[in-house]
DNA sequence: CAATTCGTTCAAATTATTCGAACATGCCGC
DNA sequence: GCGGCATGTTCGAATAATTTGAACGAATTG
């Protein structure tokens, strides 16, 4: 073990405080035992890491890249220490969390800065994902906790817990014929339109539809904002989460039209694997469940 | 000091081989300093590492993102201590090379390709830099060694080596009247065409002026690339280099002119600061000079 | 030129680590 | 179910390592 964390702390002080004298002090050691330790490292590399031949010691380029470099060595081991404390505290050390593409990330974005708040090192990574990807990425442990919409897969193992209602608004762009129609929308007058969709992110549970037909002409689009995009463009029609679709009808890019038997709505629950612990997944779970977490976007469930 | 590369070594041992037994045969070491030291580390960070309620030990949690990560701790301390030998040894740890933009990138290829199979951890940069530029960056020590044109800055401390003459081609859009001229072109009668030209580089070094005259209109782009597709979409018209010109002329994109007392030349030199050494310079000064690295680029000397 | 600061050396003291033997535990084959 | 085995730990002794403080020579400072 020719280089020790010890060793390159001793020259980052060398460094930091100007002498040998200095770095002693700072490190509550005699100054001989900074020399014991540098010649001893010295030796194992067989490199000279400090030019004698003046009054003070100088580092020489090698012993400069070896402070330098060692300095981002001594930090990822700090960085180390802090993560293996918190592990063991029973914090996760990556936590990722899926959520529902139809849904805003606004309302995510109090929550992580109050996360980050605490100050714990836990890695979070957010994806997307959609309709059935969502139960998927639980599933197969892509996420650890999901907002998904609809029923949780068969076959248990995860628990979920009700979060609120999702209404849909079936917007068609302006001057549409179906924005004529006077009265609500059926699915066989909708069927001759092409509908703009998004496609599931499941790769290995059965796909879902929602909100078209199998026989009608249809875009396929990755996310939210594509479909949106999509249907802005006149490319296509379809149904969109209503506090999306609030803002683009009373901005006049889209317009909505009334549904047959009221808007589609669907559940959307909060879910995580069944027997998993662990404090950031508490935490997120408590912090989702919060009343008002999304506001504006869900009706009472 | 809570964390040890020795320590950290101790479990990467007891995971790949299984047991604390093994791990102890395969560092000659007994099993109960390997005992010792775990739990060394353990009342350091007031962590338990391994579940010892089985016969066997198994990581805890905290176990194995220690185990895992310091993994990459233990090979960023390996290619540092390689990295300080290599320097030790005269390898920089840092080695720029500036290439006059009017040169192409690709002789370097191959050459970068053969000193990084060498293996060295050197720290490559390649910077364009044009006409003054170069020197300015040798002389300034943000380049190591340089490949440029035209005379070298007076006042020394700059050692050469003729590379070879670039020749240069005066190209204009096709069909453009200078192309219909019928004879050799002079200053003169260019004068009145806007000139693309490259902005110098030169930061301290006084500028130099290159294939245009004072009083001609002209526009100023920051690389050869962009002074290509300005001459090509007609937005201007000006010298090139030939190998770059030639390609260009045959594709029918630009007409070369003959320029009145032969195309304009200019002598290439490698250069690097007298005095300073390192087994990089040596290797690229060395590898540069060899004939056939700019073939095609350069006349003979 | 004296006073200071510096880094090193050396022997002694102290501390940390290692060893080996003894022990307790759980696993496997019979 | 019951020895045999391999495991990891404990403990005291042995060994190796680090640390210390005093002394020294060299370079710097006022």
């Amino acid at each position: 073990m020719p280089l020790t964390l010890d060793a390159l702390a001793i020259l980052d002080a060398i460094d930091r405080r100007g002498s040998f004298a200095r770095a002693a002090e700072e490190l509550d050691r005699a100054p001989s035992s900074l020399t014991y330790a540098v010649q001893q490292m010295e030796a194992e590399l067989d490199v000279l890491l400090f030019d004698r031949s003046g009054h003070r010691a100088r580092f020489t380029p090698a012993g400069r890249v070896l402070l330098e470099e060692g300095r981002a060595l001594l930090g990822a081991a700090q960085t180390l220490e802090n993560r293996t404390r918190q592990v063991a505290s029973g914090w996760e050390p990556r936590f990722a969390l899926a959520l529902e593409a139809l849904l805003p990330w606004a309302p995510l974005v109090p929550l992580l800065d109050a996360f980050y708040a605490l100050g714990q090192t836990t890695e979070i990574r957010v994806r997307q994902e959609v309709l059935a990807g969502s139960w998927d990425a639980l599933v197969s442990g892509c996420a650890d906790l999901v907002v998904a919409g609809g029923a949780p897969p068969p076959g248990a193992g995860v628990r979920t817990r009700p979060l609120g209602v999702l209404e849909f608004v079936f917007c068609v762009p302006p001057g549409h014929v179906l924005s004529r129609a006077g009265k609500p929308l059926t699915q066989a007058e909708v069927a001759a339109h092409r509908a703009v969709v998004i496609a599931d992110t499941a790769r290995n549970l059965p796909l879902r539809s929602a909100g078209w037909l199998q026989r009608q002409p249809r875009l396929t689009v990755d996310d939210l904002p594509a479909k949106l995009a999509a249907q802005q463009a006149g490319l296509g029609v379809g149904a969109l989460p209503r506090w999306l679709a609030e803002t683009e009808i009373a901005a006049g890019r889209l317009v909505g039209c009334a549904w047959a038997g009221g808007n589609p709505r669907e559940t959307f629950y909060l879910a995580w694997r069944s027997g998993e612990s662990g404090r950031a997944l508490d935490w997120f779970v408590r912090a989702l469940s919060q009343p008002g977490v999304f506001a504006g976007v869900f009706d009472a469930e």
